[in-house]
DNA sequence: GTCTTGTATGAGTATCTGCTCACATATTGC
DNA sequence: GCAATATGTGAGCAGATACTCATACAAGAC
């Protein structure tokens, strides 16, 4: 059992797995996105809206209806949503028709969801 | 196109679908335990943390050293892990190794990390 | 043009969260 | 017993966040 002295001070008692880890580290933008990417999956509204769009798109109040959230809120959550890419949305006359615009976010919540339910 | 009224008095374009994505809508409990897994992958430190006891077990200031932050930091984001049943520990004299205690986490973010790479 | 409907957005606010700091606890060696 | 090491934990605080409210904008009906 190595225990080694960081440059910046700290202690370390396994030197030889730190200096692993570090190689296999992921960068400091894909951490970053990762976290994004989550977090945004991390509040049960957005978590909703995601889940009520796998199936058709939706216009913002029917969202609201559904989830029982004002339209503004929705709407906040929605442009979120759209910066990070994942909804997109297509106009007819004053009405705006949301989407899922990743096949991912259904299987990301597939995912957490299998992991859940095989918690119990 | 059918407009419609709910009984809390929100608008509703698509009553229809609003019905719809009602029934197949996640239970309260399921969309608050899943945004509780997201949420725990949703901080760069715990995420972090998470890849890097993929490949093998680590120490609170091996941990601490990698990551440079605090032991505290890390001892408190572990205890967050080890309360949602991601992480365990397994102690040998003072040191506490940590592991991860589910599969799925590296399932969750390689997948995560899949749909952030074909992004671009 | 005006009015209405559907949505977007900025400001304000209460709550949540991730850290630091100080101190507590657990185990080992003496 | 006591000291040292490794970790745990409660309080407090600065920043993030998810909402509300008021207002602005966009498209259609007239």
């Amino acid at each position: 059992m190595e225990t080694g002295q960081d440059s910046c001070g700290c202690r370390i008692i396994h030197l030889e797995k730190v200096v692993d880890a570090r190689l296999k580290a992921l960068s400091a933008a894909e951490i970053e996105g990762l976290s994004q990417v989550f977090k945004a999956f991390g509040d049960p509204s957005r978590l909703r809206i995601l889940h009520a769009l796998r199936e058709e798109e939706m216009c913002v109040c029917d969202i609201s209806a559904l989830l029982e959230i004002s339209e503004s809120a929705v709407s906040h959550q929605l442009r979120l949503l759209r910066t990070m890419r994942m909804v997109a949305n297509r106009r007819e006359g004053t009405v705006l028709y949301y989407r899922l615009l990743d096949q991912h976010v259904t299987e990301l919540i597939d995912l957490a969801l299998l992991h859940l339910r095989e918690e119990k």
